[in-house]
DNA sequence: TCGGTTCGTTCGCATATGCGAACGAAAGTC
DNA sequence: GACTTTCGTTCGCATATGCGAACGAACCGA
């Protein structure tokens, strides 16, 4: 029975992940997705981890400001230090750099908002955003993310791979945002197909009701993992403004399609 | 914060940081410092962990997607999956959800630059920002770090301090940014005087030449630990402009007083 | 072509962490 | 007011990680 029991064959000691710091990015990636802060049990039961281990990996983050615990010590959130990393991130990301500057210009171009995602899994994560001066979000997407079937740039990166990689990426069943997202996978096929074939995506209200958007994908060696767009109000979203800001998205992808090439995802 | 741990030999078990998580998190943020990827051994340099316990590390990390490695497996950087965290508690801050409404309506009424910061240990971290339509900035502030002293954001919120808790906060030697950044303590102590018997700090060019700073401590039952502030092209900075932003950020932190009661940092 | 110097990676022992069970305290329940 | 059910925290043993030394591969200058 011992032999049976002690079955981990795949080599336990080494050339695996660290426990302690797998769990470490585990706590802080499931408190991220938390709407409000937890207590210690909540979060053992969430994650079935030992609640001695989780104490101490929850005292180390604290201490070190990842996590913030209220002043009795009960409930638990992600603090000020976890900030640190994701901006160090965009700073570093050569294409965030090339693009901000570009999407600048195009949004005063054309007076809309314009966005720069990349593909991670089957979501899209949005990396930089210039806003149309009317717009009224008050907070930038940059860092949010949305599944990538139901967005004109997530469209437009699985556009340029394989049918059969792409229903790999996908998960099993495809989330509805709206009324009007493709979540039937033959569906979604024909839109990708389509959006091979012109070279750029369109969607509308999608994701968001109202909001239509193209999105064209930066080239690259393999499979785009990058792309930029614009989201327009569908009251301003007559043809010749679409066709000359996706030419416009069309240049731009087509001059960022070099820098992307040192970029390691 | 150097302090090495190693401190309490009679009590190396419990109550202590766990090891391996520490060193997760010290990785990450090393590597957000560093401007440029960097190999296995150079961490090891800089950081004196031992070769194979980073290894290790990394190895977890890179399978976590929080650092990437290029396709050899040689160079190191912060990845994708660490911006997850930062953007989460931006979104949960109470704060920063309160105060992204009131900068974009001061942003619209006096076309300048708002900004909300956070003081965390001597740096004030930009929470949340709105630009003025002219400002030519491609990346936002949101998330990235300044001396408090060289801000007037910082010196809003050590003002509301007491001078000998904010020597203890303030690092031995202040760096300086630009000529005009105050390196001496007497002088930003005095400073710090002006700036709380009026209820809000300026300062010109102290961290970017050619731009005034004015702010605003958030009231807190405790020292202030958020202020609001709008950055000035010295070109528009006359009398009558300042004063009337100064009292709208005035007015706007005190609708802020009470959000703040429920953040622990 | 050749040594010297990096690099990432593997091995085995000493040690820190993981874990279940148990503890006192505080809050909710009757 | 005593019972029940939480909570966070501590203890001791089994185990995973930390660590120095050593390895093969790649690079570099002679």
């Amino acid at each position: 029975m011992d032999d049976s029991s002690n079955q981990t064959p795949d080599r336990p000691s080494r050339s695996s992940r660290i426990k302690s710091a797998d769990r470490t990015v585990e706590v802080l990636e499931f408190l991220a997705t938390q709407p409000k802060r937890l207590t210690l049990s909540e979060i053992q039961r969430a994650l079935g981890v030992p609640k001695t281990s989780l104490y101490g990996l929850l005292r180390t983050l604290v201490a070190r400001g990842w996590v913030t615990s209220d002043p009795r010590g009960i409930t638990y959130g992600i603090g000020l230090g976890a900030l640190r990393i994701g901006t160090a991130f965009l700073d570093r990301d050569p294409t965030v750099q090339a693009t901000a500057a570009l999407l600048a210009h195009l949004c005063r171009q054309f007076d809309e908002t314009m966005h720069l995602a990349r593909l991670d899994g089957a979501e899209i994560v949005y990396l930089a955003s210039r806003e149309s001066r009317h717009h009224s979000r008050e907070r930038t997407l940059v860092g949010h993310r949305l599944p990538a079937h139901a967005t004109a740039l997530g469209q437009a990166m699985l556009s340029t791979r394989q049918w059969t990689d792409v229903e790999q990426i996908l998960p099993v069943e495809l989330a509805r945002l709206t009324a009007d997202t493709i979540c039937d996978r033959a569906a979604l096929k024909a839109v990708l197909a389509a959006a091979l074939d012109r070279g750029w995506a369109r969607e509308e209200g999608q994701n968001t009701p109202g909001l239509v958007c193209v999105a064209v994908p930066i080239p690259s060696a393999g499979p785009s993992t990058d792309a930029i767009s614009s989201s327009i109000p569908a009251s301003r979203a007559d043809t010749d403004h679409i066709d000359g800001i996706v030419r416009a998205l069309q240049q731009t992808a087509y001059d960022l399609r070099s820098i992307n090439e040192g970029a390691y995802v």
